[in-house]
DNA sequence: ATAGGCCTGGAC
DNA sequence: GTCCAGGCCTAT
């Protein structure tokens, strides 16, 4: 149940347990999925690369697996030979000599040829990841100021994966709080020096958030990620004092601070 | 722009 | 049991 700074972090282990090495074994819960099982046994991981919150697990076939967690869905890993303990639906195993990884509950799985992935719907629909390296906010800026979103309200648009994806919804309450804007404004009507931290806030949360919280991916809440106001309603905000309010915004819990979100 | 549905797991 | 959820799609 992640959004794009966990499902990085899925993708990192996955890189470590599995990339650059052979399948010694292949197994789906799906019926539809079985007759690659053939062309994947003896072909190697290449790389496992995270599309905002999909991940696209890339085998030397010429085959890409397509996996979203949605809120439910979970890689876990262990060594060669053993299985993961969980007490969740197995869907995906993949093994190799050196680990197993397991993919636990999602129903949205499919396996596309490499090379036509791209046109998958929903690789389709999203926009850039929030999390790419070659992001800058000054480009940020600029897409918040596209015909397409500069009308919108904040508190729906940082949900639309067609924005940028990889956002979701403890990270569009603690960026608009880190902005200090409320869910209701919308970029065209915002100051250039607002817009500003405003980009600098979508680019920086996420990835403070991929940087510091939890080890392997395995993981939900640790303590080096703070939250400022998402699941912390009640509690004083820790700029102001004020307390936290819970409030519905685009048909989802959203945190704020009352006082010092405009 | 918003509501409702879908899928699944966890908190209560 | 019931309700909620860090997601997303479809129908209004």
């Amino acid at each position: 149940m992640p959004e794009g700074p966990e499902i990085r972090r899925v993708a990192d282990a996955l890189n470590r347990a599995l990339a650059g090495r052979s399948l010694t074994g292949v197994w789906f819960a799906f019926e539809r999925l079985q007759a690659y099982r053939p062309r994947l046994l003896g072909a190697a991981v290449t790389r496992v690369e995270p599309r905002g919150k999909a991940l696209l697990t890339h085998f030397s076939a010429g085959l890409t697996l397509y996996s979203h967690n949605q809120l439910y869905g979970r890689w876990l890993i262990a060594g060669a030979g053993e299985n993961p303990s969980s007490s969740r639906t197995p869907r995906v195993r993949l093994e190799t000599e050196a680990a197993t990884a397991v993919l636990y509950s999602a129903s949205d799985i499919e396996i596309w040829p490499s090379a036509e992935v791209e046109s998958h719907p929903f690789l389709q629909r999203i926009g850039p990841d929030v999390l790419d390296d070659g992001l800058a906010p000054e480009s940020v800026v600029e897409r918040l100021l596209q015909p397409a979103f500069a009308r919108r309200k904040l508190g729906a648009l940082l949900l639309d994966q067609s924005f940028l994806a990889g956002l979701g919804n403890y990270l569009r309450a603690e960026i608009l709080w880190a902005a200090c804007l409320g869910p209701d404004q919308r970029p065209a009507d915002l100051p250039g020096e607002v817009l500003a931290a405003l980009g600098r806030a979508i680019v920086e949360v996420p990835r403070l958030s991929y940087a510091t919280r939890g080890g392997s991916g395995q993981t939900h809440h640790e303590a080096a990620f703070r939250f400022n106001v998402f699941k912390r309603e009640g509690a004083a905000c820790p700029r102001c004092r004020t307390p936290i309010r819970k409030i519905a915004d685009a048909s989802r819990p959203l945190y704020l601070c009352p006082a010092c979100q405009a």
